[in-house]
DNA sequence: CTAAGTACCTGTCCGC
DNA sequence: TGCGGACAGGTACTTA
């Protein structure tokens, strides 16, 4: 879920709801999982929300920048007095703040930010808006083929060249973030799945066939998951607090002992480098 | 350097 | 019904 079409839908509500406001006070209900001092945000401007992978930035007018990644189980979750009347997803906790509420930036015009995260995996960190690329997740992060904020996007000769270099299995290749950023275990099974590759072939051993089919359902499930406002299968809620729907859209991710949509055959289970890996044993050879 | 394994947490689901 | 164990998106760190 938190892989790229999450935290771009999670992005695009939040550019389109907080940017303007002001953050009058910050609320750490647990410390652990923010770094730096909140006196340093408060008073500032929201101006603008972007993604790098699937991390976000929130820029703010004093120079200093909110670096956020939610990991696994993070939510990010705008209300005011208008959107509070929409109803939230029971995934969202229907009423907030509650006990995996962590932190809360109380906003002006009685808005509010709720930072959610029943894990206790993701990070909010306050950096000086030109120090963000040194942060270890960013610095190391690798292209994307879906950049929100006007980087160069992942092309299929750089991927065709960064997957020839890798002899490893390509499922993980591809979920490597320090080589392509934003690919995680739901969309790399189903473009695999697409392009017809076993997620256990060598990366290096793809043809260049291959390699474009791969790059064309890439991204193809990206853009799907997008359209569908991500995927809701575990607790991943947009900005507002509502699901997703690419969960009811995935082609074999989470269909293990049901039919291939292709031809058929039973989807199976496997783990590979740790991970659930779905396939269909007939079109992925 | 790469690569594999484990840790970080809490909840859910499945089998006994 | 109750309980132990496996498993769940994702990094980050340790070990080999």
């Amino acid at each position: 879920m938190p892989e790229l079409p999450e935290v771009e839908t999670i992005r695009l509500g939040l550019q389109k709801y907080l940017v303007g406001h002001i953050i009058e006070s910050v609320e750490l209900r647990l410390h652990k999982q923010f770094t730096g001092d909140p006196q340093l945000i408060t008073g500032a401007k929201i101006i603008k929300v972007e993604r790098f992978g699937k991390g976000l930035v929130i820029t703010l007018d004093n120079n200093y920048s909110l670096a956020i990644h939610i990991k696994m189980t993070g939510q990010l979750i705008y209300q005011d007095g208008l959107t509070k009347n929409k109803p939230l997803s029971s995934k969202a906790g229907r009423t907030l703040p509650h006990a995996y509420t962590h932190v809360i930036f109380h906003l002006d015009h009685q808005a509010s930010l709720f930072y959610n995260d029943l894990r206790q995996f993701g990070w909010i960190k306050i950096v000086p808006t030109d120090k963000i690329k040194e942060l270890p997740f960013f610095k190391d992060l690798g292209p994307e083929l879906m950049p929100s904020s006007g980087q160069e996007p992942l092309t299929q000769e750089s991927l065709a060249g960064l997957l020839s270099k890798a002899k490893t299995m390509i499922k993980p290749v591809l979920m490597d973030q320090k080589k392509i950023g934003g690919i995680g275990n739901i969309y790399a099974n189903d473009a695999l799945f697409l392009a017809k590759i076993n997620p256990q072939r060598p990366s290096n051993s793809l043809s260049k066939e291959e390699v474009l089919r791969l790059f064309k359902a890439l991204l193809q499930v990206l853009r799907k998951g997008i359209a569908e406002g991500g995927s809701s299968s575990e607790n991943y809620v947009n900005a507002l607090g509502q699901e997703g729907n690419y969960q009811n859209h995935t082609l074999v991710y989470g269909k293990e002992g049901q039919k291939c949509p292709n031809c058929g055959e039973i989807i199976q289970k496997t783990q590979l480098a740790g991970r659930g890996t779905y396939f269909c044993p007939n079109c992925q050879r």
